[in-house]
DNA sequence: AGCTTCACG
DNA sequence: ACGTACGTGAAGCTC
């Protein structure tokens, strides 16, 4: 095999680095005030390299200094740059301390930039036959690809990156990788600060580059161009453009003073790397370096605790206030995970243990399920689930880390307690892959000092954290959000997961015996059809049958390759009747494999009964999730995929299933936020919204008829207003014209200005303060409202309109379960909620209960908060939840 | 682990 | 010229 040659940028990875990580640059610094972010970038991009690649021979070229040969011959060579900030001017004597560590050689020469010493390597390194990769943040770079070498340009952050051959160059540009050093003459380099020639952009510089294949060729050819006014700059500047080929064009020859022998790649020096490590203070890779535990060092404030055992319980009474208690369940799903062990303690004393049994015995049961005691915990259902399989019902949380996280912010958050602390600069806490590792390896250590200590560290941490988040809570307005919704919510998500829903494994292995035979006549049709057998699974392999072997013409692609989509198959349905077949084959495919088997394996055998996880602190705008399995998105649509709703059946004979909706909640919501006359009007009149607006957007008498076609697209409409529009979703999704799906827009806002204001001003709130909230104040942080990228910010825009609507409507049901808990304890009945799907909840009731539910629900969920519009509830009852009418 | 597809609201 | 509707989870393939 070839040898390999590593060549990075040093200068443009650090600055790529640097921004990247810039919004949380003051998270990033050692105890003596040095920043790191930058340093701690490159060397993610760095682990990220060697992942893939082994080099024999590796060097990180650096810029010696401002004044190179091309700043002698042009003067603003680059001119015009900021300054770099100091923040990262003092990081870069340690990314080469970091380099050598990491075994790679690191070099700059005076006059020249890293690019030339880059050139000058990588073209010795072809000629001794070595593969060549290039890592940089500087897309100028790709002038170098050839046949052995590769350049990776950082795409998003550092570790992102992509590869540039001369054939991706080719399908990119459609020009070599050297002619990128023409079309950059022409068109010049904002960045670097050289003009090219006047008003040539690049789409200009491309098209003669591929006419001409070079400046040289573009100048002798000349008098062939029609006379133009292009024709007139290009003579104009035709010195400018030689001269900034000069400077687009990376050196192949710098006098360099080493060569591929000097630079051979030694490895990680373990030592070296370790000490630097812990001057930085990166913790992380610590951990990750595998060290012997005595090498690690543990920055940690010391913590003491006592074991617990049988023999010392009456140490718990010791216990005073509030108390902070941790069940450790190493597995995500707490259905079934196994114990580990428990932390419980008041802030002074912290006592471990690794026999979850013993909680079963007073004190301890009694404590938990005291009243009067509160509780400070992280997973506050975890908690309660896995306690309630202990027979303790864990009563009183006061504090629930987790969710108090979420609820400050919900875009950095993870389910791990130590990475939490650390959103909140507290660091007295290792993460749970610091200390039982991840992947195959993850294991609770063995060592009870290591373990007990992990365990004592994160009861403390939960205590620390309590006064500052509560006063975070308050500071955001946030507390009643916090007491009177997600916290009581808790206690009712978690009854819903004990209870569970009962599902009939018969009936699902038969349906899937009856899709297994329809599966195999529609692959063997398909194999027909294809003239081969193949994985119809495989979008590369059908891609290659439909669009290569059939000829199909090619609708859209994917970044990989060809799109196989839903709506590309239907557009070429008609062309072939693989098509038809293809399409049918998927849906099918999907029920077996998603919604019977997968849902077969999630059935427990003790009871009959799917328990899933809801999860309440993942989504950006407050609505739940649902996983092991998704109960969430169980098939309603089709006709076909409905019947899995069949084997959803209430857990005892005599009862039914029962289920009310909201409906149109959102664009209920929509009214009543933005105040607008109209859409309230509309649904204070009880009218059918989309018919409604129909009416206004195409401007018809109010007696008109509203056919099925017309009330589709105003349906869309109101969609899209929710989601945040643009002309081209909208023509997208109702097959209109663009002109035409804008004008249905411009004729929305015009009827309902109320909308548009809102529109207006959120996006106008949510670029003063940086986040958007609900009508409970539940927030939702938006960084990206300010970003440079038209997508990115965009993006940001239309989250910043939707999250209030959709999260409101999340508040909303939330508050409604809460008291419909409470509706169903204080009239006893023994009607139990099952589920929710985000507009939707799932009863099962014995029958004589049913008449109650009609009436009691909807009264619940229409009351649940005063909107100045109504809500609206339709209940449906059955004997499964395929029967529900 | 990332991508693509498709199920739901 | 950009690159396009919001929020999710699971399965299968590919690397």
């Amino acid at each position: 095999m070839a040898k390999q040659l590593l060549l990075i940028d040093g200068n443009s990875i650090v600055f790529r680095a640097f921004f990247a990580m810039h919004n949380q640059i003051d998270k990033f610094t050692n105890k003596d005030g040095l920043h790191t972010a930058a340093i701690y970038g490159f060397k993610l991009m760095l682990d990220h390299v060697l992942d893939q690649f082994h080099p024999d021979a590796a060097l990180v070229a650096f810029d010696a200094g401002k004044v190179t040969f091309r700043t002698k011959m042009y003067d603003d060579y680059k001119g015009g740059r900021n300054k770099t900030p100091d923040e990262l001017t003092e990081q870069f004597p340690y990314v080469r301390e970091l380099v050598e560590a990491c075994g790679l050689h690191s070099y700059e020469l005076k006059n020249y930039e890293a690019d030339d010493i880059i050139g000058t390597l990588a073209k010795e390194g072809d000629e001794a036959g070595y593969e060549t990769l290039i890592v940089t943040g500087d897309r100028d770079l790709t002038q170098l690809a050839s046949d052995h070498t590769t350049v990776a340009v950082t795409h998003k952050g550092v570790t992102d990156t992509e590869h540039y051959t001369p054939a991706h160059v080719e399908e990119k540009l459609g020009i070599t990788p050297r002619q990128i050093i023409d079309m950059k003459a022409l068109m010049g380099d904002s960045s670097d600060n050289y003009p090219g020639v006047t008003k040539i952009g690049e789409k200009t510089a491309i098209k003669l580059v591929k006419q001409f294949g070079s400046v040289e060729n573009l100048y002798d050819h000349i008098d062939e161009l029609k006379k133009s006014k292009m024709k007139e700059h290009l003579v104009e500047d035709e010195a400018i453009a030689r001269e900034c080929k000069t400077l687009a064009t990376i050196l192949q020859d710098a006098p360099l003073e080493i060569g591929l022998d000097d630079i051979t790649y030694r490895g990680e020096q373990t030592e070296e790397l370790v000490a630097f490590y812990q001057q930085m203070g990166f913790k992380s890779f610590l951990a990750k370096m595998d060290l012997a535990p005595e090498e690690k060092a543990d920055k940690s404030a010391p913590v003491e605790y006592t074991e617990l055992t049988a023999d010392n319980l009456a140490a718990v009474d010791q216990l005073e206030g509030e108390l902070n208690f941790y069940l450790e369940m190493p597995d995500a799903n707490y259905h079934t995970s196994p114990f580990a062990g428990f932390v419980i303690g008041d802030g002074k004393t912290w006592l471990v243990s690794r026999d979850a049994e013993l909680l079963k015995q007073d004190p301890l049961k009694k404590l938990l399920e005291s009243p009067a005691v509160a509780k400070n915990v992280f997973n506050a259902k975890a908690q309660i689930v896995g306690l309630h399989r202990l027979g303790i019902d864990l009563r009183n949380v006061d504090f629930d880390l987790l969710l108090a996280s979420y609820l400050l912010n919900t875009n950095d958050n993870s389910n791990d307690l130590g990475q939490v602390a650390l959103e909140h600069d507290y660091h007295e806490v290792a993460t749970d892959e610091e200390v039982y590792g991840k992947g195959a390896k993850r294991a609770i250590p063995a060592d009870d000092q290591v373990f007990y200590t992990h365990l004592a560290q994160k009861a403390r941490a939960i205590d620390d954290l309590r006064a500052p988040l509560f006063k975070k809570l308050d500071d955001n307005q946030q507390t009643p959000l916090y007491t009177d919704i997600e916290v009581p919510l808790t206690r009712v998500l978690a009854a819903m997961e004990i209870t569970g829903i009962k599902v009939n494994a018969q009936t699902l292995k038969d349906m899937g015996s009856k899709l297994t035979e329809r599966l195999a006549d529609i692959e063997s049709q398909i194999y027909a059809a294809a003239g081969e057998e193949f994985n119809i699974n495989s979008t590369k392999q059908l891609g290659h049958i439909l669009f290569e072997k059939l000829k199909l013409p090619v609708i859209k692609k994917t970044k990989t390759g060809y799109s196989t989509a839903v709506d590309v198959l239907e557009k070429l349905a008609d062309q072939a009747p693989i098509v038809e077949d293809i399409l049918q084959y998927r849906q099918i495919a999907k029920l077996q494999s998603t919604y019977i088997t997968g849902l077969l394996k999630v059935i427990h055998s003790s009871d009959q009964k799917i328990h899933t996880r809801y999860l309440q602190t993942l989504t950006q705008t407050g609505r739940l999730s649902s996983v092991d399995p998704n109960l969430q998105n169980i098939p309603v649509r089709l006709p076909e995929g409905r019947l899995i709703r069949k084997a959803f059946v209430p857990s005892h004979a005599g009862w039914q299933i029962f289920s009310s909706d909201y409906s149109q909640v959102e664009l209920r919501v929509l009214a009543h936020i933005t105040g607008d006359k109209n859409l309230q009007e509309d649904f204070k009149n009880g009218e059918d919204i989309h018919a409604s607006t129909a009416r206004r957007i195409f401007h018809l008498p109010a007696d008109a008829e509203i056919d099925r076609n017309m009330r589709r697209r105003a349906k869309a409409v109101n969609f899209g207003i929710v989601y945040g529009i643009s002309d081209y979703g909208l023509a997208q999704r109702i097959h209109v014209s663009r002109a035409q799906a804008h004008e249905f827009i411009q004729n929305y806002f015009k009827e309902f200005p109320g909308v548009k204001k809102y529109i207006d001003d959120t996006i106008a709130f949510a670029r003063e303060h940086g986040y958007v909230e609900t009508i409970t104040h539940r927030r939702r942080y938006l960084p990206d409202i300010h970003a440079k990228s038209f997508s990115r910010r965009s993006f940001a825009e239309r989250t910043a309109m939707n999250t209030p609507i959709q999260g409101s409507a999340a508040d909303i049901i939330k508050i409604a379960m809460i008291r419909m808990k409470e509706e169903i304890k204080q009239r006893q009945l023994q009607a139990r909620m099952l589920l929710q799907i985000h507009d939707e909840l799932v009863f099962e009731a014995p029958a004589e209960e049913i008449p109650v539910l009609q009436k009691l629900v909807p009264q619940v969920m229409d009351s649940a908060v005063q909107l100045n519009v109504p809500l609206k509830v339709e209940s449906k009852v059955g004997d499964t939840w395929y029967d529900l009418k």
